[in-house]
DNA sequence: CTAAAGTATACGGTAACCATATAGTCAAGG
DNA sequence: CCTTGACTATATGGTTACCGTATACTTTAG
């Protein structure tokens, strides 16, 4: 090595200051985005230290997702005042991207407590419990169950959850009205539903009444959910309970932790009027 | 569309849901990630209600950085134990994910702060500026600054500030030691030190003294550096002012907002006995 | 029944590398 | 001075999660 050599870092020197493999800097050196300062006649490189600033910009504006062509443009053109511009915007990108995190977590938590709700659950059993009240997100009345309508009401539901961004891993469910109920028509759904946080701003929310219900659990495809409601409604006669104006259907257990439609769990809860 | 397949989503509809392309969904068909329930004798796709809880699933796992094969795995034997575990595995990825975005965030704003100071600078004069007390993390003791023994010791020290996250975005500097200013052996420093936080903790850092300090600035390359710290020298004389004990060298301007060395500025603190 | 809109497959391309194979080069010790 | 082991180089193919486009077939609304 020429002693004017000596002040520079080798190729696998460098890549370990940098913490990447060699492989990252060949590719870099490649695409023109940061090449050594030096290349001898064998095709050695030979990066100074100062290079390591540069190699730093790339890693921090990588991490902000910016592709390496953008941030080859930056480099090459870069003034103070368009890197104080483009860090200003980058710093803002960050802290939606934690928003964004933030909110994922939210929905994880959300799916935690409720699974770990449904493991704790004797779904045999049809009791009377006290609920609290909760704020639901109503879809639009549903008046025709189905096929196509349905699909509709499902989708419009959906677009309007993720327009607004109210999806907080809480599960849809489904509103049946004492009407239906007492018809025995009990996949005719009035509304679709979803819980939302109590603090949701600018959303016109339906209250789910405190008080008592019959809640009961249908494992196994919604097709069959008659005969769970069936059982419900005996338990309702039999304990001469008053029937309230709604009952509430939603998946405990879904796709999402069990596998094929046999294993879901609906959880129904219905109104008891006092 | 014969009756039965009314109840399901086409792939068009069904990517419009999941707010994805068409793509996306052949994709995970292909892949054997997310199959339409049923495909025809025509080949065309038909989704259920059900599979958008799994599209869900899919993208929330996406999000968190899940490859689609360990996703396709996981969904194939999924029990609600497991679920429960993923996600809160999930959960404390996402807390490390914010962390660092914050640090990317601290060090994005200090080099926004460095940039905008750097603007407000006339490079041209020499001034007696006090300044505040600073804590600064040094490297070992730099004995030999010529060539090898310089890049290692550049290398063990940005090493360090690596494993133990102490990069806030703080340039690199370089102490100057008392003795070798008498002796106009400027680039032949003492020490390398970064600006850290007042809160780090176990961590054994310098005080750099509040004071007086004669402030001046290079431009261009730091061979040339002794220039610039020989007209501070006479600032110093004829304004008969007594030397401290170190000068602190550090860039205000480098690669990562200007290009080329020639536009460097670099930013000399001669420390001022009172 | 036709035309517009939707659906299918197929093939190529993208980003930012990683892995591996092969061959040449350097530097420390005998 | 030479060897040997560690390092360097290029080349090629593979990866992930799609996107774009071309071509051809189907469906559905009027």
């Amino acid at each position: 090595m020429s002693e004017n050599l000596r002040k520079y870092f080798t190729t696998g020197e460098f890549a370990k200051l940098c913490n990447v493999k060699k492989q990252t800097l060949f590719h870099y050196d490649e695409i023109g985005l940061l090449s050594p300062e030096i290349k001898n006649d064998k095709g050695y490189r030979y990066y100074s230290y100062h290079q390591f600033d540069v190699f730093n910009v790339i890693e921090l504006l990588k991490e902000v997702d910016m592709p390496l062509k953008e941030i080859k443009l930056f480099l090459k053109n870069k003034t103070p005042v368009e890197l104080i511009e483009l860090l200003k915007g980058k710093s803002l990108e960050i802290e939606k991207k934690i928003n964004t995190l933030n909110q994922i977590q939210k929905i994880i938590d959300t799916k935690i407590t409720l699974t770990e709700y449904a493991l704790t659950i004797d779904f045999s059993q049809i009791t009377l419990v006290e609920q609290a009240e909760e704020q639901l997100f109503l879809s639009n009345s549903i008046l025709d169950c189905s096929d196509r309508e349905f699909l509709k009401s499902i989708s419009t539901f959906i677009d309007y959850l993720y327009t607004n961004e109210l999806d907080l891993g809480y599960p849809i469910g489904a509103v049946v009205s004492k009407e239906k109920l007492l018809g025995e028509d009990y996949d005719n759904y009035s509304y679709l539903y979803t819980k939302i946080a109590e603090d949701a701003k600018g959303i016109s929310f339906y209250t789910k009444q405190k008080g008592l219900y019959v809640v009961g659990f249908h494992k196994g495809d919604d097709k069959n959910i008659s005969k769970t409601y069936k059982k419900m409604m005996d338990f309702i006669d039999t304990h001469h309970i008053k029937l309230g104006s709604y009952a509430y259907e939603e998946y405990v257990l879904d796709e999402i932790s069990v596998t094929g439609n046999d294993n879901y769990v609906t959880q129904i809860m219905i109104e008891v009027e006092e």
